[in-house]
DNA sequence: ATGCGGACCTGTTAGC
DNA sequence: TGCTAACAGGTCCGCA
């Protein structure tokens, strides 16, 4: 489910909920996520206060005095604010309770998503450690995609997926900034210009901005920590719209496979 | 080092 | 209507 802007957009639903409030109880319904729910989080997390809450790529980093609480989404997953006393649904795995009488509540059918626990400095921890510049930061320029790109032969559609080179593109926002910057996805990475670089820095930049703007894009089941969707799916220029005119020229959208993942693009505008 | 395919899950939809 | 197959926003891991 949800690419950068849509764990943006929850990052800001919660943090007010959430940011200097005390944890009085962790309910654990389901440890079985991609990776079991470490045994000793309640104890961790109970009656201590967070600190802080940042995202780093595609996660939530919940600080505390004394560790940090590492939470991913996944495909399907999702976070919402709700009163203490609401009973859960079905693939509500876990509830952070709060002194407020409010508890943040985590819900994902696919359990692809995670929660661990990590000491010290998270930007340490081995699912961190390795990650690339984040896509908004200053960091992320032309001169650092170019090089990066030299001699490889793999399509840009999945070089920019990759989370080593940048992070929080996802395969929406992929198809979406190579329109934009009229890249066609199957060239390879290693042949494009540095030029062109400097045009998709700026389309996923804007692109990604737009999108927090909006609220990140809801296909089926993304809801933000109020339980609304997110609008960007109506800025959509190709993802999803495979046989149907391309907005600049009319001919049909094509749909591929790259990395056995579906990617849109006009095989016209996209050179 | 790079690049590819498989794996982890459930739910929805398309097609027969 | 019912069954089956394919596909879905992520990303780690192991292999060539």
């Amino acid at each position: 489910m949800p690419e950068l802007p849509e764990i943006e957009t929850t990052r800001k639903g919660i943090a007010p909920y959430v940011v200097g409030k005390r944890v009085t109880d962790v309910i654990i319904r389901e440890r079985r996520l991609r990776w079991p729910i470490p045994a000793g989080l309640k104890r961790s997390l109970k009656n201590k206060a967070i600190r802080k809450l940042r995202r780093r790529a595609k996660y939530l980093l919940f600080y505390t005095d004394n560790g940090c609480l590492l939470l991913h989404l996944g495909m399907s997953g999702s976070l919402r604010i709700i009163d203490n006393k609401w009973p859960p649904a079905k693939h509500d795995h876990v509830d952070i309770v709060f002194a407020s009488g409010r508890a943040l509540r985590f819900h994902d059918p696919r359990r692809f998503g995670s929660m661990l626990w990590t000491k010290g400095d998270p930007m340490d921890h081995k699912l961190l450690n390795q990650l690339g510049p984040e896509p908004l930061s200053d960091a992320f320029v032309a001169d650092y995609l170019y090089a990066r790109s030299r001699k490889r032969t793999q399509a840009i559609k999945t070089f920019i997926i990759d989370s080593r080179i940048v992070v929080g593109v996802g395969n929406i926002y992929a198809s979406e900034s190579l329109f934009l910057a009229r890249i066609n996805p199957n060239r390879k990475a290693g042949t494009i210009s540095k030029a062109r670089y400097g045009t998709l820095i700026v389309a996923i930049k804007d692109v990604l901005n737009r999108a927090i703007e909006k609220g990140g894009t809801t296909l089926r089941d993304f809801i933000n920590s109020d339980g609304q969707p997110g609008y960007f799916k109506n800025e959509l220029q190709v993802y999803g719209r495979g046989g149907e005119p391309c907005n600049n020229c009319q001919r049909p959208i094509k749909v591929a496979r790259l990395g056995q993942r579906s990617t849109f693009y006009c095989a016209s505008c996209q050179t």
